[in-house]
Order: C-alpha cells, then sequence, then structure tokens
DNA sequence: CTGGTTAATTGAAACGTTTCAATAAAACCA
DNA sequence: TGGTTTTATTGAAACGTTTCAATTAACCAG
C-alpha cells in the first residue's frame, strides 16, 4: 500500500473523515472530547506535522512576517530585531530576516520574496526614500510599518525616535555646563537621522541665545566608524578656536574621539567634554564612561510588531499611526561639570 | 467575471496554456523565444506574483532554512547571522530568524515551526546538549547542521571554533609575556566553552613546564557581563599571590576589568596585562586597545549554510563533515611586553 | 410522539501551482 | 518523399490542506 500522506492517514488510523482531523487541528472546541484523544494520539503513533504550504495555500492566510533591515550586525537593528521576533512569535507568527544592506536591488529582491509568500506584512527600514513603491505591497493586502522612519505617508504606520530632539538633548546638555563652542563629528549628511541631529543641535544653540554660525563647529566623515572618530582629533584641536565639547552622531565615533583625544594627552571631560548617540552596551564601559543618548530600541520593534499585526488581523478598524519616540539623555563621566 | 487567479489569468492573457505559464516561470529554456516575451508582458500587466505557497505544496520544496540561535542580540551570533543571510540569500533561500533565549520551550517551538514549514533546514546552536532528538528532523529530511558545537555525531554536519586552542593561545601569549601567575576570569563553568577554554588554558602552562594548580588563578563569576567583571576587581588584587596578568572568557568581562583596574589605579599592561576573547568591535578602539582571540565568525556562518545547502540539495551524495576553526590572537596593548 | 434545536461529523470542492505524458508542429535526413 | 527526431505546447491530474453545506444523532419541550 502506497503512502497515504499527511492528514489522510491520521484519519484513517482514527476512524474518523478528514474533515475532523481538520477539526482538531484548527477548531478543537467543536469536535468531541473523545474524538479528540482518538484523533491526537493517532497524530502522535504517526508523527504527523502538518503540512504548512498546503494549509496556508488553502487558507489564504499565512504565518510570515518580513523584516527589512539595513544591517542586522548593527547592534541598533540587532536590539530592534529582538523586540520584533519577542513579540511576533508571541502571537504565532515567524519572522523572515532580511538584510538590505543599504542596496536597493537586494531591497527589493526581499520585497518580491515576502510578496511571493504572501507574509502577513513588512518591517521595513527603506533603502530607498521614496516609499511610493511600497504602495504595491498595501494594495496586495499586505502590511506595510515604516522602521526608524518618521513618515506623514497617510496610509502607512511608522515608528521611529525623534532624532532632532536628540540632537537638541545634547546639546542642551553641553551648553548647560557652559560650553559655547561645540563640535558636532558627523557621517553623510544625506542620511536623515544626521540630518534631524544636526537640527536639533542648531535649534539648541539658538535658544541659548548664541549664533549657530559661531557655536557649532562641523566636522564631517565619510562613515561613522571609530577609525574615523580617532582621524578627526587633528582636525577638531587644529581649529583657531578650539571647541571645549564635542558631540558625535554616534558612539563608535565617540570611542574613536575619545581614543584619539586620549592618545593627545587631553583629558575628558576636563580639557574636552564629549557626548555620543545610542548608548550602545559598551557606552557606559569605557575607561570614562560616556555620556549618550538612549534610543528604545527593544520598544521601536515591539511597537512597530505590534501595529503590524493590528493592520494585517483587523484590515478594517484599523487605524493607521505614526508613533515617535522621545529619546533619554544618560549622562556619564564624559561630560560631567 | 469572477476573478480568476494567479497562472490562470496570466495563461488567458498571453493566450497559451497554464502549464506554458508554469515553464515560463520555472523552465524558460523551454519555450519560445516569442512566447516567453508575450507571457512575460501578461505578467507584468496584471502585476503577477506567484504563490509561494502553492508553488511549495505542488513541487514538494521550500526555500526556508532556520537559523536558531540563543540570542541574535548577542554580537557574535549577529555575525554569524550575517555569513548565514549573505549565502542563503545568494543561492535563492531566505532565513527564518529564531531566538531560542536558552529555552528548550522556545525551541522546540521553533522546531516545530519549522517542520510545518518543510524547511530545508536547519541550523541550530543547540540550547539542550541531548541532540538526540534532531534525528526526528533528519528522518523528514530536513537537513540539520550544528552551529559553534563541535561534535562528533556521525550523521549531522557540525562547525565550531576550536575553543581549547583560544585558550591555550592567550595562556601561551601571557606566558611568554613572562607571567607566572595568571588569572583566569569566567561565567559559569558548566558551559561548554568555558570548559574548553580553561583546558586550553591548563595545557599551555603544563607546556610551561608550571604547575597549573599555581600558576592558574581562577575567579568565576556569575554572568560574563561588564559589570561583573568590573566586580571581580577587588578579588583579584586582594590574592596573597596577586596575579600579573588576566585571560577573560570574553571581551565584555575584560572591559568591566579594564575599567575596575583603571580605578584602582593599576595601569594596564605595566602593572597588568588583560586578555580578553571574542576580539568585539570595539575591543581595538577602547583607552587601552585589548588584546583578544579572534573567531572567524561571519565564516562560521558561511560555511554552515553551505554544509546545509549541499546537504539540502544532494542528499545522496553529501558527506558529512565536522569542521573546526582555529581561533586567532590579536595582540595589542593590553598585553604588550 | 412530534417538531425544533443543538452538537458532531462528513465528504466533496476548492486553493494556485507544477508535473508529465501526450500531442502537434517543425526540422532534419537519406 | 516519407520517416525520424527535435522543439513547443497542451491539459488533466496531482500536492495536502481547509471550508462549508449537508447529514446524522441526540436532546428537549410541549
Amino acid at each position: 500500500m502506497a503512502s497515504m500522506s499527511g492528514i489522510r492517514e491520521v484519519a484513517k488510523r482514527a476512524g474518523v473523515s478528514l474533515g475532523t482531523v481538520s477539526n482538531v487541528l484548527n477548531h478543537p472546541e467543536l469536535v468531541a472530547p473523545e474524538t479528540l484523544q482518538r484523533v491526537q494520539q493517532a497524530i502522535d503513533e504517526i508523527g504527523f506535522v502538518r503540512n504548512g504550504s498546503a494549509s496556508q495555500l488553502r487558507s489564504g492566510t499565512s504565518q510570515h512576517i518580513g523584516l527589512i533591515v539595513l544591517d542586522v550586525a548593527n547592534p541598533f537593528f540587532t536590539e530592534v530585531a529582538r523586540g520584533v521576533e519577542d513579540l511576533a512569535n508571541m502571537a504565532g507568527y515567524f519572522v523572515i530576516l532580511c538584510n538590505s544592506d543599504d542596496s536597493v536591488d537586494k531591497e527589493n529582491h526581499y520585497l518580491h520574496v515576502l510578496e511571493e509568500q504572501r507574509a502577513q506584512g513588512v518591517l521595513i527600514t527603506p533603502a530607498q526614500n521614496d516609499a511610493s513603491y511600497l504602495q504595491r505591497f498595501r494594495e496586495r493586502g499586505i502590511a506595510v510599518v515604516l522602521l526608524d522612519r518618521p513618515s506623514r505617508i497617510k496610509d502607512l504606520c511608522s515608528v521611529a525616535v525623534d532624532d532632532v530632539h536628540g540632537g537638541e538633548l545634547a546639546a542642551k546638555h553641553l551648553l548647560e555646563g557652559g560650553h559655547t563652542r561645540i563640535g558636532f563629528v558627523h557621517g553623510p549628511s544625506g542620511i536623515r537621522q544626521i540630518a534631524d541631529r544636526r537640527r536639533g543641535v542648531i535649534r539648541a544653540v539658538k535658544m541659548a541665545g548664541l549664533n549657530p554660525e559661531q557655536a557649532i563647529v562641523d566636522i564631517a566623515v565619510r562613515t561613522q566608524s571609530a577609525r574615523e572618530g580617532e582621524e578627526c582629533v587633528e582636525r577638531l584641536l587644529n581649529f583657531e578656536n578650539r571647541p571645549t565639547a564635542v558631540f558625535c552622531a554616534n558612539d563608535l565615533l565617540a570611542l574613536g574621539l575619545m581614543r584619539g583625544l586620549i592618545k593627545c594627552g587631553i583629558s575628558i571631560p576636563e580639557d574636552m567634554a564629549l557626548v555620543g548617540y545610542d548608548d550602545v552596551e559598551f557606552a557606559s564601559v569605557l575607561a570614562t564612561p560616556l555620556t549618550s543618548i538612549r534610543q528604545p530600541k527593544y520598544e521601536l520593534g515591539r511597537m512597530a510588531t505590534e501595529l503590524l499585526l493590528d493592520e494585517a488581523r483587523n484590515p478594517n478598524s484599523h487605524q493607521h499611526k505614526h508613533i515617535v519616540y522621545q529619546p533619554e539623555l544618560i549622562v556619564r563621566e564624559s561630560s560631567r561639570f
């Protein structure tokens, strides 16, 4: 006798019909207890495991959620991913991990894959600024939530952190410490996060009654790495009117800067105050613990997933939301006054 | 006229049969160029995207690969994940991210999900030491590769890093620096990695003709965090015959230790040499750059995936392998002599 | 004892593909 | 020219579920 696959074999063994086995799997409440047990036993005996593809095909709903980030290795996204995964898992969904590496091609490839899988939804930090192409997704009934991208697109949820405020917090803190000339070290200004943080800095300076042109010393680097941070120390120190404090757009930059400053015999915070961004794990644990701006990363992921699932499950009653978290200033030695 | 879904509508529009459309999708080489183009156009016009579930159901093969790790937020796994994702993606598969959080329950849950999806294979760092239950997977034709777990199980591939050698490298380096009394700071000895690293240390000490009992000062902490590292400084310094060097089982511990030592006015490496493990990104960038043991994390992930895909695609010719990478000593200031 | 409700179970018809044997058309060759 | 091979296309039959209208059984009130 050939193989009678799946549910069918279970049904035969338990002496019930196909439909009943299906009910045991999906609506156990409407199966008589005795039958339920008999079927369960049959399932255990043959070690039956439901075929997800068949199930999804017929029922028309998958359990897939896509998470498209720029780089999993980035500790920021890593924490976000945990938040996503935790909630999705609890709700019975599973997460497909997609690294776009900032490449539009890779991003499109993944979007296509997720479309084929008829994912319930996609959490995405878009590599391309134009999010209109996500429209197609929405038309197919796939929920989309923008991650770490504030957005006013009406028919899309978004979850982000207020980078303007973050920049403002950092600058205000330094201004309160009596610094009137502040270096701002950052990567490409084209990146929204960086542009926003700068706007925050400018705002704080203006509020303090200072002239941004004079109070802010702009130092741009190519990539926001520790190496670049270290290399820009020279530039920083050679300014005719040297800043007494530096705000780095990211903790890695701050780390490099710190190292470079120590090498030059500049002590922190006495000769130069320092503030980073992201509050990565090691910030608190450096030789001179680093003041930094903390973002609710895990929460970001959780909330985004919550919105996504709500949209996926209640497409009609769902209200699109634009959630913006407020960052938090964590003061440590590097800027103590 | 009701909706004629998918392939069927494409077929009608292009004036060909179902089979031909399917061929365009899966075996374009046996479709006449002219027909091919016509079908492609129809596909584009209606914006058709193949239904993955149906495809998988009928063809019997999925594109899913499961990656079950203890914690995505751990930078070690993060790099591994990148290696996995990169290769899997290139080969046309996609990765389902699973965080077991060291919980056997979560692990089992995910294994079940992956079984339902008929995943092509699973990369796993098992939370439970007994890997025999993975046998069921193998019987279902799902390939399994053990990640970061050396194993002699015959019918399973495994990829790992030689922790004994790692411990040996660290200790040997310190011994060569003239240290004859070395602190070994580590978390729970029940963890294989830690036990292995200790064995390496002992081996190196013996090779140097010293007595492990006297040369090694064992300092256990509960968790391998920076905080615990800092807290154990006191214990370290209060030994009657104080070690002149410390090997930490992990960079975070080393970081904490470093901070504690600096606070106590102990200078590194003059008064106390320090070696970490993992060579995390910030190791090179601390006030005193940290000597550490580097593991080929990305390569680990890539190789594991390669083995997995080979097994999934050539189940018959596939040869199970047990690959062990060698870690590398990266010497920096913290142990310079 | 009848008619009406509720509770369990059934079995056939999808779901949207891929597969494969069968056909038709075209190309080749002696 | 007729036979043989090659190249394209076809259409029906799966793949393993879920769904749903229909059936049966069981119960209760009047």
